[in-house]
RNA sequence: GGCCCGGUAGUUCAGUUGGUUUAGAACGCUAGCCUGUCACGCUAGAGGUCGAGGGUUCGAGUCCCUUCCGGGUCGCCA
């Protein structure tokens, strides 16, 4: 059975202590890293959030105690009352912060006694993920998982710290909320009250922080948890945590001025680690051009070059045909790869781009005995020419070409992009590279629906001079829109919203609602705008996803606590699971078996 | 929903062309010995439905089919 602390009271954390403690009488807590048993002498390491301490039994000095110490196993949490002691010089352990001293114990308590562990605590154990989460209190055992929690703490301490230094108030929104359209699946929450009708957790607290900005609190942010019923990815989990800002009489140079002020200070409280302000900013257009992506990882070069005024008229249909249909036939110079990716590879490649729905893909290796490719066959000696110039070919060179609807060729080339400099080895890690994506389109036009669908969301600000676009020519409307990018990944994003109610009506028209639809699902939203509403806009960032690429992690579940598996489904408590027939016939529903 | 990868002692893995015995190794675990270990050491030992089901075969961890689980990804994620 276990024993009780019995008025024990733990002095510190078990690296509290130095060689200036040495004589004094301390009481330790912690879990049994390890036990060496040399008999009449054992050697516990002794474990807590701060590391380790070695705790030493010997037979000589403890009475009862000792046969207790024999029992102790790994995981066991013990109390141990004792002096620091100074090591011999023989039996210092360079390798722990506390390796000049040790604890010669006089007496042991074993608080809870542990079952093996299915597996080892410690930092290099490549644990299958499904087994850590299953039993995630032992995985969060590990010192690596609490540096990332201990550091997600941090980052959200140093958000909370700046905003509320800067004037913006903590204000919490619904998480029983209104099931919204557009945008994505929400989790539904069924009432009891009302039989057949349904809360939705929220996907962000959006048209709640707008209201906020009317109701005049001004500046607002929250850190909340955001929920989506949508297919996980590394970086998705379907419960999130956003920190949530919004700001009233402001425009997008504002928004992005407060932003840098509260990432560098995330950075330097986090990582003590200066950035350079203001960050760089890429228009929509540009990062698109350039780098076939709207969260484009600027570490590299491997820049989109667009080829398609040359191959519009040539004979090879492939790629004049594409160029007549309204996309584009786009390069990658692949500097210096003849030698790197031999046959089979660069058709790995080409299989790569059919992924994100390209056809194929065409190149030309430029190698010493001349060139060697699938299509110059079919283009001009003009052609040929006019593409090795336009794209820099050099001899040692390998040119991939995509031709196709534009957003395959950016798809395609894009992801190329990123998978020819992972191959290549061309990303530095250390480095931290933010910038500003801004000028979005309202919309995208959706192949599925045969609709337009609004890039960021149905609350975002035209630019002033594009109103009359919206619908008139959607397609080439522009928003007040910006995303932040970090390494390539977005971190954020956030627009100025539809202030005017006449703007709010027209955005939504454009988006195929009725004047109907439009009210029954936004209507207190459409009321509330006429009631005096400041200009006012926002961001929001992706908490987890900010801290995992802060700490240099793979999976955003490894700085969540209690993250979701693919399917959505938590190994520890094994929800979701079936509930009881009483609780469904509360809520009306028929039970099923 | 599609595609790709994986599942063999508690853990991480090896297991050749389908055939050497009772499917191995390391770590972990159990027991004994050990007063300066810190990857403690030494000795002995336990531990397996090869994810599950079906099939082919004289013979299946290995080949085929189905299925479950996990990971990555496309679609999806305003």
């Amino acid at each position: 059975m276990s024993e009780f602390m019995q008025g024990w009271k733990r002095t510190d954390y078990c690296t509290k202590f130095s060689v200036d403690d040495v004589g004094k009488d301390v009481t330790l807590m912690g879990w049994v890293q390890t036990r060496r048993d040399l008999g009449a002498l054992i050697f516990v390491d002794l474990r807590d959030r701060t590391g380790i301490m070695q705790v030493v039994f010997d037979e000589s000095q403890m009475s009862g105690d000792f046969a207790k110490a024999e029992s102790l196993r790994n995981e066991f949490v013990i109390a141990v009352k004792g002096q620091i002691v100074k090591r011999d010089e023989e039996t210092i352990n360079e390798k722990l912060p506390t390796g000049l001293i040790e604890v010669k114990v006089a007496q042991l308590k074993v608080l809870s006694k542990a079952k093996t562990p299915p597996f080892e605590i410690d930092d290099d154990s490549g644990v299958r993920e499904e087994l850590r989460l299953k039993y995630r209190y032992l995985d969060l055992r590990r010192p690596v998982m609490q540096n990332n929690l201990m550091v997600r703490s941090k980052i959200s301490a140093a958000a909370r710290e700046y905003l509320t230094q800067n004037g913006f108030i903590d204000i919490e929104t619904p998480m029983l909320t209104k099931s919204t359209p557009e945008g994505a699946r929400d989790y539904l929450v069924p009432s009891r009250i009302h039989e057949g009708s349904f809360y939705a957790l929220p996907q962000s607290p959006q048209t709640m922080k707008q209201i906020l900005m009317m109701s005049g609190l001004d500046k607002y942010f929250q850190i909340v948890k955001c929920f989506r019923d949508e297919d996980l990815r590394a970086d998705r989990q379907p419960e999130f945590t956003q920190i949530d800002i919004e700001m009233s009489f402001v425009d997008v140079d504002d928004i992005i001025e407060a932003n840098e002020g509260l990432l560098a200070h995330i950075f330097k409280k986090t990582m003590d680690m200066d950035i350079r302000l203001p960050l760089k900013r890429l228009s929509y257009r540009e990062a698109m051009d350039r780098y076939g992506s709207d969260k484009p990882d600027t570490r590299f070069g491997l820049e989109l070059i667009d080829v398609s005024d040359i191959v519009q008229n040539s004979e090879f249909k492939v790629f004049s045909s594409v160029v007549k249909n309204g996309g584009s036939v786009r390069a990658i110079n692949a500097k210096g790869c003849v030698n790197k990716f031999a046959r089979r590879e660069i058709d790995s490649l080409v299989d790569f781009v059919k992924i994100y729905g390209a056809k194929g893909m065409a190149w030309i290796s430029m190698k010493e005995d001349g060139m060697q490719s699938p299509i110059t066959k079919f283009l001009s000696e003009d052609e040929i020419s006019a593409l090795l110039k336009k794209t820099d070919a050099e001899t040692g060179d390998i040119i991939f070409f995509v031709g196709d609807k534009d957003k395959v060729v950016y798809d395609s080339l894009g992801n190329l992009r990123l998978k020819l400099a992972e191959k290549l080895e061309l990303i530095d890690e250390s480095v931290f590279d933010l910038l500003w994506v801004v000028d979005f389109p309202v919309f995208e036009y959706s192949e599925e629906e045969k609709r337009y669908m609004a890039t960021h969301h149905p609350f975002t600000s035209p630019k002033d001079e594009d109103v009359d676009k919206l619908i008139s020519d959607p397609g080439n409307a522009y928003a007040k829109a910006y995303d932040i990018v970090l390494n390539g990944n977005e971190i954020g994003g956030g627009s100025i919203r539809i202030h005017d109610t006449e703007v709010q009506e027209k955005m939504l028209e454009a988006l195929g609602f009725s004047q109907e639809d439009a009210w029954e699902n936004f209507g207190f939203l459409l009321e509330a705008l006429k009631y005096g509403t400041p200009p006012h806009g926002g961001i929001a960032y992706g908490l987890d996803r900010l801290a995992m690429l802060i700490l240099g992690r793979d999976s955003i579940r490894d700085v969540i606590a209690f993250p979701k598996v693919q399917n959505a489904s938590c190994p520890l408590t094994s929800a979701p699971s079936k509930v009881s027939a009483k609780q469904l016939l509360e809520l009306g529903l028929k039970v099923t078996e």
